[in-house]
DNA sequence: GATGAATGAGGATTCATTCAT
DNA sequence: TATGAATGAATCCTCATTCAT
């Protein structure tokens, strides 16, 4: 994952620093996955990165400012992902399994978005409910499209949204992560959730 | 919040060390949802508690213990507030409805259960699982109901269940935990995400 | 020396830890005195004071905290010294000669004065003036009564304090502190800075 | 201030980089005026003096180095200062006056050296004491002047010398450093220490 | 049971100095 | 000469846990 995340970071002025920063926001990303923020530690990250303690603070002035930086760029490498896998000619319905297939084999490639992200709730309240926000808010268009194209009833709004993002970051934890080989596969559970969209519960 | 939560503790033979257990429980429950377990400490705990630091330890093995002590303590106040709302004479749509509405009621009370229960991913993951798992199995079961009592579609299975575990916890966090006086109250909430399971998105 | 200094500590419940608050404030003293606040560490003021690291933020709540409280203490200790030498009988220049007598004496067995009193100017400058101030606002009493006796000439105010501190100070520095055993002695010093009083440099 | 100060440092071969070094020195009497040794930083210092760190090291071997400049630099200026104001034609205690106005005008301008000389006490413990025993060595010499001149008693010597001394640096201190507008000005500060010196306190 | 002093491992952060470019 | 990235030793402070009273 390596996208933007600059906010919060001292810019590095040659290319060898640009690097180095990089390999920061990789290890970064891997010692938080798998310690999480409060256990994880900045000797444990640049012993990850191969360089020294020091060398941490020329590209962050924070343990707190590299998570912001991380979470900064997994949202926007999620939101890429989903928005790679939309095509404007696509029916509503299709739109939203796409969108979810999408984020089902990228969490499934990168387990530590949820780890993360979730614990961006207590280290960075403010990105965790901007990550929220904004995802909800751009299923939120997709479903005033869906309207205005005529394929979904009037008077779907916020509340929708919310709920059709709660199922696939449910879905997500539940497969992407702690999916076995047992499982229904990303296809299967893309294909449910949308039944359900399409159709609720009923007979 | 004051239910079983004994697991991991050490038993009070006294009544008032019954008190001082209980007074130690609540005041976690306050200090973890204030500033989280990880920025938590237990000096804070009891000094909202009201006891010296080393009575901690006559009643609770660790920081972690009394964690967990709560987790399972929330865990179950959720299970039995959504319990209480379903009626065995209700049509399978409506258990759902009441479910969620006396969710979303517990959690606009209990705002701290999403920091605390969210938390244990990190502190506790067994614990946190565990209510997910737990809490899917229930509305599993709910939906087995319905099939067989012929409201429901065939084929209706886990996916189903964790997606609609998700829309209800996302829409807790949206109206319970983050709403405002100007958005909708948790009657409305609860029937439109109804209306999603009853007929979906479609016109 | 052991006198107040209380300021901006934590108060001690016990007996126990009021011998344990005053070695840690003897072991600065020395420590400072040694290596100066910046050079100086917790740690070896622990060390010094025989008791565990963390046992310093019992009763300091750092560094600068500990130093405030010396800074106090030493300036009250200078203050009961010299006010100790002065008897209310005396004649205006023979008090200032017992004063500086008083001083020089002191200043020889607490050499430690001038390194945490002086580094006060750095560490804490609001600390350093207030001590130099409060005894300037003593010698300055102390010409006021010699005016309304009648020994002293009219006109004598805060400038004249001020020399005199200054006098007293650096004859402290030159014989006290830096003396050897070939200078002049205690009495002779005060004699000497009580001859310029007098009569001044004039022939 | 820009005297001689090359004392431990490495001599510039061009005019660009003599003009460097002096930019070193004068941002490191800034900064060390602000922020003390020990507070201040040799990024800061070239920040001010707008050169890229490493650029330091071509000019000084390290902190104490420019700091031990920075004194002798300072030391010396004060000494000029002094000695423009006396002329050889004086009489002895107006010589006295003359130095010591110079030297309150000359801080009063220059309220850094407070700060730096005094904290050569620790940093670099040989310069301070150099500094006031070439001080007190050259008031020595004018009292010796005014002996053999006949203005002045027999027996003055060196314990005289630092108690001026010592008179001096506290009227700078109180007048020329921490002076406002309603204390009595330079003139009248030394004429007092000036009277003090002729007649003492006596009526 | 209750108290609060004592412990010490652990970790974030700073910054003088070096060095490759 | 000038640059600025890299280094890593050094140190303050926190806090869960223990234990003597």
């Amino acid at each position: 994952m390596a996208h933007r995340a600059q906010a919060n970071a001292k810019h590095p002025r040659t290319a060898r620093g640009e690097r180095t920063r990089r390999k920061l926001l990789d290890a970064a990303a891997a010692e938080f996955a798998d310690n999480g923020f409060y256990e994880g530690s900045i000797s444990a990250i640049t012993r990850r990165a191969g360089v020294a303690l020091g060398t941490f603070y020329t590209y962050f002035d924070s343990k707190d400012a590299i998570f912001r930086a991380l979470v900064a760029d997994m949202s926007e490498a999620v939101r890429i992902a989903a928005g790679e896998a939309i095509k404007p000619e696509m029916a509503p319905l299709n739109v939203e399994y796409a969108a979810l297939e999408a984020f089902l084999t990228f969490a499934g490639k990168h387990k530590e978005i949820y780890r993360i992200i979730d614990e961006a709730e207590f280290v960075d309240p403010d990105s965790y409910r901007e990550h929220y926000q904004t995802t909800a808010k751009r299923i939120r268009e997709r479903l005033e499209a869906g309207i205005g194209e005529g394929s979904y009833r009037e008077g779907l709004g916020e509340a929708e949204a919310w709920a059709i993002m709660g199922m696939n970051v449910f879905l997500g934890l539940r497969y992407a992560i702690w999916g076995s080989a047992s499982d229904p596969g990303t296809a299967e559970v893309s294909q449910r959730a949308n039944d359900l969209l399409r159709r609720g519960l009923s007979r």
